[in-house]
Parts: C-alpha cells; sequence; structure tokens
DNA sequence: AAACAGCGGTTCAAATAGTGAACCAAATGG
DNA sequence: CCATTTGGTTCACTATTTGAACCGCTGTTT
C-alpha cells in the first residue's frame, strides 16, 4: 500500500465510540511499525489532520478535516439539499427517515429525521450501515455498476439477525426487485422488529451517491404500506437526484 | 517534505471559491510532477478523501473528509458547546459574533451569529482570516507561546487595509494589551469600517483552540463601547473555554 | 521496593516506495 | 486546422520509508 494510503487508514481507525487511540494501539492496529505509525502521525499532526492531547499524549483527529469538509460540503451540498425533501419524507409517511452517503464500501448516516410517533424507529447520525442486509444498501447495489455489486458480494457477509440476508442468490434476487421497481425492501435483515424501505440517490455521473431509508416498525408495515413507501421514497430519490445534478 | 506532507498539501489547494481543480492545475500550484500528483491523488481517490468528477475529470474533496468530521465533531463538539454562548453575546452586544478554531496557521470562521440591526457586519462561515490584523488573530498570539508568536511575526505580512499592522512593534504592543486585559481590539484592519473586539479560547491544555470576535460597524463603536463589548467578549471566552474542558 | 510490562518516542542501515522526464491520445481554442 | 494544453502512462533512478533494537518513563504486580 501506498505510504499515503497508511496515513489514512490510521485516520480511518478513529471512530466515533473511540475518538482517541494512544500510538501502540494506533500502529498495532493499522498493522504499522511503531516508528512508522508515528512518522505518519506527525506528517498529519503538521497539517492538523491529527492532534495530540497534550496530557495523555493519544491522539484524535484534528480541526483541518473540519475545515477541509466545510469547503467540500458548501460544495458539493449532499446533505443540505436532501434534508428538507428528507423531512417532508418523513411528515408524508410518518416514519423515520434517513440520509446515506457511500463512503469506503460502506453508506453513512449522514441526515435523521425522526417519526414523530412515540414506536418508532431510532437511527443515529454517523452510523455505519452495510450494503447487504439494509434496505438502503440493497437499493445501493441496485444502481450500482454489475463490477461493483459482484466485488462486493465476493466477500464473506456478516449476518446481523436471523433474517440477515448473506447468500448471493437471495440477495441477488432482492437486487432484482429494487432495479425493477426503483425501491428496496427488507424486514429486521439489520435490526430485530425493523422494516426499511430503500431507494438510491444518483450524482451528476448517473452513479449512486447516497442512500434514503425509511424505516418502520414492523407492526406498521403490510404490503400496501410497503408499496406506497415504495412510490413515496422514489419521488423523493429522484427529487433528490435532480437537485444534485442542478435539474431542479 | 513527506510524501503524506505532500498528499495533504494537494487537499489543501482546495478553497471554497474554487472547490473542483485539474490535474495539470492542481501539480503546478502543490510543486508536483505531474505523475507524483496523480499518484497522490489516486491514494487520497482511495480513501475516499479525495473524488473525481467523471465528466470533466477535475477533481475535488471527497465524502471521507465529511465522515471524519463528523467523528472529530462528535467527540470535541468546539461548535456545538461555543454556539449558545456565541448567540447570546450577540443577543447581549447586539452586534454580529463568530466563533473561529486555529488551523494551519490561520483562524478558520466555524460559526456566526448575525446582528439583528440593519448596518450590520456580515461574516461567512468557512472565511479564512489571518493573525494579524484581526482581532481574533491578535487575541490569539497574546494567549500562544512566545515562540509561536515569533515565529509568525519573521515571516512578511500582508496589509488588508491602509490600517493593517503590520509592523513588530505595532503588533507587539497590540499583543501586550490583549495578554493584559484579556481581550483585543482592532479598527478597521482586516476590512474598511469594521470595528472588533476579539479574545481567546483556551482548551484543556492551556493552549488557545480558537477565537470568538465581536464585529461592529466602526460608528457605533467609541472607547466606552468597546471596553464593554471587551469584558464581556472575555466572560463568553472563559465561559467556552470551561465548557471546553470539563468545568461546567 | 524490586521486578516487570507496557507506554511513547528515537535511531540508522537496509530496502522499498516515490519520483519525474519523456511520452501518448484526446480535448480545447485561436 | 494546427498549436497548445489537458489528463494520463511508463520506467530507470534515487530518495524516502521502514523496523528491529534501543531509550527513559509510568503504572502495576509480586
Amino acid at each position: 500500500m501506498s505510504t499515503v494510503g497508511k496515513a489514512v487508514s490510521l485516520l480511518e481507525l478513529f471512530t466515533l465510540h473511540e475518538p482517541e487511540i494512544g500510538l501502540s494501539d494506533l500502529a498495532r492496529r493499522a498493522g504499522l511499525d511503531k516508528a512508522t505509525a508515528r512518522r505518519l502521525l506527525m506528517a498529519l499532526a503538521a497539517h492538523r489532520l491529527i492532534e495530540q492531547e497534550p496530557r495523555s499524549r493519544r491522539y484524535r483527529l484534528g480541526a483541518g478535516l473540519s475545515r477541509l469538509a466545510r469547503i467540500r460540503d458548501a460544495h458539493f451540498p449532499f446533505v443540505r439539499l436532501a434534508a428538507p425533501v428528507i423531512r417532508e419524507l418523513s411528515l408524508e409517511t410518518g416514519e423515520t427517515v434517513h440520509l446515506s452517503e457511500f463512503s469506503a464500501g460502506a453508506l453513512l448516516t449522514l441526515h435523521v429525521e425522526l417519526s414523530a410517533k412515540a414506536n418508532r424507529v431510532n437511527v443515529d447520525v454517523g452510523q455505519v450501515l452495510p450494503l447487504h442486509g439494509t434496505a438502503s444498501g440493497i437499493a445501493f447495489l441496485a444502481a450500482s455498476r454489475l463490477e461493483v455489486v459482484s466485488a462486493y458480494l465476493e466477500k464473506p457477509l456478516q449476518a446481523f439477525t436471523a433474517h440477515t440476508m448473506t447468500g448471493p442468490d437471495t440477495l441477488a434476487k432482492a437486487i432484482a426487485f429494487a432495479a425493477a421497481s426503483g425501491y428496496s425492501r427488507s424486514s429486521e435483515g439489520y435490526e430485530e422488529g425493523v422494516h426499511s424501505i430503500g431507494a438510491a440517490i444518483l450524482g451528476s455521473d448517473g452513479q449512486p451517491v447516497g442512500t434514503l431509508s425509511i424505516a418502520s416498525p414492523l407492526s406498521r408495515v403490510d404490503d400496501a404500506v410497503a408499496g406506497a413507501q415504495g412510490q413515496a421514497a422514489v419521488r423523493a430519490a429522484r427529487m433528490i437526484s435532480a437537485r444534485l445534478t442542478g435539474e431542479a
């Protein structure tokens, strides 16, 4: 791997649940020598992509990332353009709706509008969702190029519940359904008792950049409701795609 | 410079005003060979820190940055903790107040609360402010270690208006005033007709992490007003510092 | 209190990864 | 339509990266 790749993979070790990590730990997890890890960290720190807590000497992500992210968001305002549509979809369906962007082989939850109902599905911003096992993921795969799909399906897939689809055939069927109808459907594929409808959001090149998903308690959804949610999801996703590509 | 440093300096070429740049341009500005620049861009793209617009083939900052920035912001919630204090300070003074974080030798504007008055100072989120020439910058320097200050003052300093302080002696005096009183004052140092009061916000190690600044039309400020604003700015900055370090 | 284990950090010869001049083909633009 | 510039590629050369062994320090265990 390139030196730059190694440096970035150090950054990717930090998560919401573990935002500060020590040198030895960092090196171990990245599969690097301590000396190498340190040199890379110093290079990153010189540009404020990494900061070191002076007391504990542990490392954390730096302010430069906030700065760069702001520049990007100003130019590619995925969340800003999508948020109103997501909100409206949530009001229309009465369910929790969330927006995800594809990043590094998975979907990253960027925005959530919670249902007003007492019995609702809760989703956290920042949560990372797998491509299989979530309605969002299936919708994303259905909109992706074939080579991307087959590359993803080759790897062994983790089962999150007893209902998670992990077999290539089952997944192919779900993807085919999503490709045909524009939306995907998943019952308890990622969490027990949760039903989801997903739809892909396309960028200016026609490739999917992310997804939106309507998440309901399973008890509230039958085939008729799912169909209606599917139509609404497709409409919302198309509207966001249009805004992204400057068509609206 | 390290390879990683070169890669990051490529990222830093993107700005709010120029969010997409072509390969040759990028290489030229970074002082790198085209082949080198491309290899670095590819390494960054593999981790989604860079994206390439397929149509124009130009490069832009990638979604991975948004993801990493979110992780950082969740852990080091500078803006989240400071925003309410900034808002209150704006209401109290009736003027525009903005929050900046130090990054890569300058102050990055992260949050703004605009004055309700018709005649007000407008500041953009994302704007990069120099350390000299702004009240924020002077306050930041006054709270920094001496070696940081002298390193900064060694370089030639740009004048933004006829009133910008660029001489080492003038700046030293302004810094001494800020160090003694806790706040800094600047008249038209960065923009004509704008008066600013700045105060530094300190992190858990006692080093400044950023600043807040009250910006008023020059016509509305005399010495008495400036003094009152200074006291208010210091109080607000201390409150944010305390929240950051978990003392409140 | 002594021995230990782990930490962050450093060194330098050996090895690997990075570099850039010269080269395309394709897209601009005068 | 020709000149220029673009994004992209190649490969011999070389400078950067690498990691085992080494500090000194801190906190824990015996």
